[in-house]
DNA sequence: GTCTATAACATGATAGAC
DNA sequence: GTCTATCATGTTATAGAC
């Protein structure tokens, strides 16, 4: 693998061009010919690449929770001897919005199109989307041992519904940068919003 | 209005129809033959009621606003006197969760196909849906006096995310009763977690 | 208010030349 | 690896009978 020098194929090109179409438009609305023009060649095309329009979308969500996986690991990485519980929750929060705002439109056509996404192509993705998803859930076990795991399971699914959306309203663009949510939402999913009342 | 006797007309059947199949399939993903099919007639009788699917689409949408606003202004007269803070967060995000999964399909296609609507139909929607956003935001400022403006809207945004993305994952006929899903949002919404850690 | 029939067009996919 | 057809099918929308 590491010896192997990677070559830009076609391929590349055409899967950048579906992911980016598939965030702005979703499965069903994006045709394979907008894919092929977007990526310069012609629709016909595309099955020299791919088998399917399904095996497309497929690879594109497979891709997009290989970078939230990497993201997951470098946070670990730096975390690596620190202690600090809000620092852990943190880092990761930070990890995952930044896999969907600045690592390329995989990891956001994942997470806002993946529900929508035909049965078939979910039983294909559901393997790697839920080895990501344990990731966290034995995060959390971790850093609060004391709380029930089925609560904190639960807590997590709030967690993700509440970062996942963000890619549906956020501008990255914005006043407001990727840090600085990452940072609200960790503050909010660790001390809630009680703290401003008094 | 009240004096005059409401008919159930077919157009009720064909709205009806199509708010449980774009929830189902999403917009694009959904014919006006199935539609016409599930109301029990045929694809081209739709267009006595309705002059075009975005039209159709629209209509769902501001109907599945309609019953949040309902909602909400429910939980405020029954909240009337109260002066919990905590009680009141409670109640409205229990009545949000009940429009989404007690109250037929309305709510629930807007929050899973508000943003991926093509863009006349959003901003044919988008009037009365900032007006119910804009309910929660005077709420918030009311019950947190103290918080900065800004601060309280990005509160807002992310606990709208949690909920509204409960209609992808939750399911009500499950272990869990939709009361108990909107006090464990409730509870997150105001202590974050960090409660469970010691 | 619903039907049938059809227009006008877009879609995913295939075959074979280059 | 990309092209140019082209197929079979499905789509929204319209027209006119009942």
């Amino acid at each position: 693998m590491a010896l192997q020098t990677e070559e830009i194929t076609g391929r590349a090109r055409v899967l950048d061009a579906a992911a980016e179409l598939f965030v702005r438009q979703g499965y069903v609305g994006t045709t394979l010919r907008q894919i092929a023009a977007a990526a310069g060649i012609k629709a016909g095309s595309i099955y020299h690449h791919f088998e399917s329009k399904e095996s497309l979308f497929v690879a594109v969500l497979n891709d997009g929770i290989v970078v939230m996986i990497d993201a997951f690991g470098e946070a670990q990485a730096m975390l690596a001897g620190v202690d600090d519980v809000a620092a852990h929750v943190r880092e990761h929060v930070r990890s995952h919005l930044s896999a969907i705002f600045e690592n390329g439109p995989y990891t956001t056509a994942h997470v806002t199109s993946f529900f929508s996404a035909p049965a078939e192509v979910r039983a294909a993705v559901v393997p790697k989307r839920d080895s990501y998803e344990q990731k966290w859930n034995r995060l959390f076990e971790e850093l609060f041992p004391a709380a029930d795991t089925k609560e904190l399971r639960l807590r997590r699914l709030i967690l993700f519904g509440a970062m996942n959306a963000t890619a549906e309203w956020f501008d990255p663009a914005g006043s407001l940068s990727v840090d600085q949510l990452a940072a609200t939402i960790s503050d909010q999913f660790l001390h809630g919003v009680t703290q401003h009342e008094s």
